[in-house]
This record gives structure tokens, sequence and C-alpha cells, in this order.
DNA sequence: ATGTCTATAGGGTATAGA
């Protein structure tokens, strides 16, 4: 099973691009986010058409979350708990069952900037949020993956220009100390399996050239458990596309599962 | 060089968010 987590700017204004992608790259799951739209807006018949099942969270805007998927997708939850005057878009869950089934959990984590400040205090709760759930997949003790756009540089190797991020809400110490803390409940950071070492970037600003330039960050992640794990075969980022029509700023993060 | 892009409101061109 190929699943890729792809943070596409906005459905509407992507559409050639997405349907491209799909239609090259196949993934048999995609992780979308900022959809930038309410749900009665996505537009499903294209991606129905190309026979993907397509589950959404979105709201007016920005924001907002969606799973595409060959398999059927079982018991869909949107939100993330935790806090129920929370109302932005930012967390869609759904299993999906091949060989095995796997829980598929959809994120959109808060930029937080400016930091400090209250947007940052959100993005720290929300971690915290993210945490609970995260201790309660582990519970489980089934295969499952917490996969999307996390806002979260997590160590000076994942920046081409580190110091320019040092006080950014997506690369503050206790913004990597949270992330560290989800992980270190017992998750795998997929990508970091296969490839070590710098260079490596999921997002390049549309600004000042930065694809040129190759001043990237990587912060669109897939976190799995220890029984998602067991079946990883591959990794990798598909960064090619940024240098393509109309892009996204970021690019899509995949994993194969022998699932 | 804060240099770009998307969505919204509203009906031109501003603002917010990233």
């Amino acid at each position: 099973m190929r699943i890729a987590t792809f943070n596409i700017n906005g459905v509407k204004a992507r559409m050639e691009t997405v349907l491209g992608w799909l239609d090259e790259a196949a993934p048999d799951v995609a992780l979308l986010q900022e959809i930038k739209s309410v749900d009665e807006a996505f537009p499903r018949g294209p991606f129905e058409d190309r026979g993907y099942n397509v589950e959404t969270h979105g709201q007016k805007g920005f924001n907002g979350v969606a799973i595409l998927s060959k398999l059927p997708l079982e018991d869909v939850v949107r939100g993330l708990p935790g806090d129920d005057g929370d109302d932005q878009a930012r967390w869609i869950e759904a299993t999906v069952v091949g060989d095995r089934a796997v829980r598929l959990c959809c994120l959109y984590l808060p930029n937080g900037n400016p930091a400090p400040g209250p947007k940052y205090d959100y993005k720290l709760a929300w971690m915290e949020r993210l945490a609970a759930r995260a201790r309660d997949l582990l519970a489980a003790e089934e295969p499952a993956i917490m996969a999307g756009d996390y806002n979260v540089i997590p160590q000076d190797e994942d920046a081409a220009r580190p110091e320019a991020w040092k006080d950014d809400a997506l690369a503050r110490p206790e913004t990597r100390a949270a992330f560290r803390r989800i992980v270190n409940l017992g998750f795998t950071e997929a990508f970091r399996t296969r490839i070590r070492g710098s260079g490596h970037y999921s997002f390049w600003d549309y600004q000042a050239g930065a694809w040129n330039r190759n001043d990237g960050i990587r912060i669109d992640h897939m976190l799995l458990t220890p029984q998602a794990a067991d079946l990883l075969a591959d990794a990798r980022i598909e960064s090619e596309i940024r240098g393509g029509e109309k892009p996204s700023d970021h690019v899509p993060v995949w994993i194969t599962l022998d699932a």
C-alpha cells in the first residue's frame, strides 16, 4: 500500500496539479491538507472518477483536510479530540483495510506564528491534544499512521538555513521538544528510517526564489506506530513536483507499507 | 528585497493566513 501526504494549498486552485499527480503517481491513499474549501464545495467528482473514495473535513477560507483512498474508508472521525471550542478543521482519520487494517490520521498542525503569542499558544496546546490521541493509538497496538503538515522543523539538518528559523514557531525549542515528546512515546518517523543527513526538504516558500536556491525546510512528516513500522517497506520525498506548473509550496511525502 | 500565493468580501482592491 503506497500512502502519500501532500499539503496542496487550495484544492480548487490546484485541481490540475493534483489530478495530474494522481494520474502519474497513483497513490493508494492520499492525505491532503490545506484544502481551503468547505465540504460541500470540495470537487469530489474528478477524484471519484479516478477511483478514489473521498472524505473531507473542511471549513471556509483556510485549513481543511481530506483523505482519498482507492480502498473503502471506514470509521471516519473528524476533528482532533480535546477541545470542543476548537472549530479549526485540521484533523481527519479513517481506517483502510488492505491485507491489514491501517488507521490513517491526516493532520494539519497549526503554524503558530507569530511566536510568542496566542497563535503559538494554540499550536502548543494542539500538540498536547495530539500527544493524547497518539497515546491512545499506541494503546490500541495496531498499525496506525499520523501524517501531514506538522509545521515542525525537527532538527537543524531539516532546514537549509537553520539560523533563519531559530526563533520561528516552526523551529523554536518548545516546538521541537513537543514534537519529540510525541515521537518518543514510541513512534517511528518514517523518512528518517531511510535517509539521514541534511538537504531533504518538503516545503519551499513561494517567495525569493526559494525553490531555485533549494532554500527549503522539512515539515511534512509521517509517524508510525510500532505495528505500522513493522510493515514499512520504503519512505521518500517527491521533490520534483515543486518545479512543475502551478505547484503547491509543499511536495508529497511517501511511504510504502506491506499492507 | 516581506521578493508569493490563495481565499474572502464585494463588485476594486483590500486583508488574513501561511
